[in-house]
DNA sequence: TTGAAAGCGGTACCAA
DNA sequence: TTGGTACCGCTTTCAA
């Protein structure tokens, strides 16, 4: 691949006249620049982004780590950070953290090697203090969907909690008092803050004849099935079923129909993150809209501008609440 | 953030001896090596990629150029990648292409600018020429999901005639006559390969009766319901539908079914791509697989093995059939 | 308006 | 086993 030199010799200039010309930098004549620009076209030179890097001691790389790919939550994610840095003329670096404390920070660490000015992380695994840590050493390192005390103006998070109170009070005002909770099995705290949620404001509501039954399994597909078969299984009263996300929901409706069930005249079903899939499904999931592309967004925007400032001046929104998104599958209760 | 003077300077020794105690290189007391591994705890010390990569020549970085991160398709395209990335030790930046011929080169040009080594891309709107052109300019690049005919050892494709045909074949098997063709209307090739198949298997193993009505829409669910409710429109008889891909099925689908039709007993549906959806979907999708993410993970293996010969060595698999899988969405007719 | 040259953070060769 | 140093491709000051 060609170099600046090599354009510099065929154009017959000085290596810095051509790195004016490829800067659009100022006082070039416009002969020497028709001329430098001519050979670049000829020969095909492309600028070498690590040398530029390099020198400027800055990057237009903006760093992203999810768990993984394959996740359309996490695959909105990751779109909504492009957009912004395809917006912002930065580039965008992958990296997936998968679901262990050592390889979200082999991620991370892969990020900081390429010295990303920003960097946009989704970790769950890795304990407060080294995120701490870290937030030190990266000034544009920015944590989403989660909440780290003391360094809260770098984090961008959901109150789950409140997804859980919101869906309480749903389907308590459509009368129900027998409930599911089928909640994910999974080792962070989403899962029992959006127990906490849902639970209280029952209890609080409801205290005398609300009856809540718990759950646990892999917040997939198939684990809405297992948890679904589960509850049949035990043979006791429920009108309404709270999943940890949509596909868990949806994976429990299937079971749920095949057994005669109708949703949601027999059995309301309330999901979790209104992925695509969401709307897709029979009867249309009613669920909780996570707004996690917005929230991506936002959390791109701040990394950039803490990369820049050290400090944020723009007043953004750290802290997001879901909202209910009423589609077909709940209904009154009888 | 800290360099490799600092390390050295507080380490007392050379840059050289830090250089190679970072890179595990040979002879190195053990004493200078703890010492200096200490100081690089101690003071955090990252070493620059930008600047490795500038000496070294190359890049540890995979690149991906794909038209969005929010379709499922091409997340797991990027997934199989990145699989691969993870595997060989190798980053994966990623770059998304959009729609247009502007914007893919683009995309294409910055994983340049970055001298990635390897590069996977899907690209359908550049020409076959500007294909050509950057597959001399950069020795590591691929094209997936297209076949550009004088470099097909740098391209991975499915071969969309052959899962029309499978599809026709299906539905003929089952005894269906009346056919109708849910098609995207996106200009490019895979469309009217797809019908190519379709039609020709079905004109040639039931001329007489066979009945085929198309309607182009976009690839969407939206255009899959809109395909559907002009096709109910049209008042004619069809009893198979075969829909471009899984999300105009669904779409369709949905229609069909608040329409009083039943699936699969009135009207059998076939889908394309086989994501995720298909098996969240009720009825579950009969659809043609396409095996995407182990094509891109070849894509990607292949891509990185031509960065570094300059010529294949494995003899990798170029050309993917899609098959059928058989779900609840058809069934024989009448 | 142009060119010479220092230097960004490393690697790797050659000497010591 | 260690250190000195040229150099990777580019930007940016300083002079001309």
């Amino acid at each position: 691949m060609s170099t600046i030199k090599d354009v510099a010799n065929i154009a017959g200039v000085s290596i810095a006249t051509v790195s004016r010309v490829v800067n659009n930098g100022p006082k070039v004549g416009n002969k020497t620049r028709d001329k430098v620009l001519k050979v670049m076209a000829e020969i095909g030179y492309t600028p070498n982004a690590n040398a530029r890097a390099l020198v400027k001691q800055k990057n237009t790389t903006l760093g992203v780590v999810i768990p993984a790919l394959n996740d359309p939550f996490f695959a909105s994610l990751a779109n909504g950070v492009e957009r912004i840095a395809r917006d912002k003329k930065q580039h965008m670096l992958l990296s997936t953290g998968g679901f262990s404390s050592e390889s979200e920070l082999n991620a991370i660490n892969l990020l900081i090697e390429q010295r990303c000015e920003s960097m946009v992380v989704h970790s769950k695994k890795l304990a407060d203090d080294t995120l701490i840590e870290l937030s030190k050493k990266v000034p544009g390192i920015i944590f989403i969907d989660r909440l780290v005390p003391s360094i809260e103006e770098r984090c961008i998070w959901l109150e789950n909690t409140e997804g859980g109170k919101i869906a309480a009070r749903h389907l308590l005002a459509l009368g129900h008092t027998q409930f599911a909770l089928l909640n994910s099995n999974f080792d962070i705290e989403d899962p029992s803050l959006r127990r906490k949620g849902f639970v209280e404001t029952i209890e609080n509501l409801n205290s005398k004849q609300a009856n809540i039954q718990e759950i646990n399994h892999e917040p997939t597909l198939k684990g809405g099935e297992m948890a679904a078969q589960q509850l049949l299984s035990l043979n006791i009263p429920f009108s309404a079923v709270f999943a940890y996300n949509d596909a868990m929901a949806i994976g429990a409706i299937s079971v749920l129909e095949d057994n005669g069930l109708r949703i949601p005249e027999d059995v309301s079903v309330i999901g979790f993150d209104d992925v695509l899939l969401s709307q897709y499904s029979r009867p249309k999931l009613t669920t909780m809209h996570y707004p996690i592309e917005i929230m991506a967004e936002n959390a791109a925007k701040l990394a950039i501008e803490f990369s820049h400032n050290q400090q944020s001046k723009s007043d953004f929104k750290h802290r997001y609440i879901p909202n209910l998104v009423k589609r077909e599958s709940t209904s009154s209760c009888g």
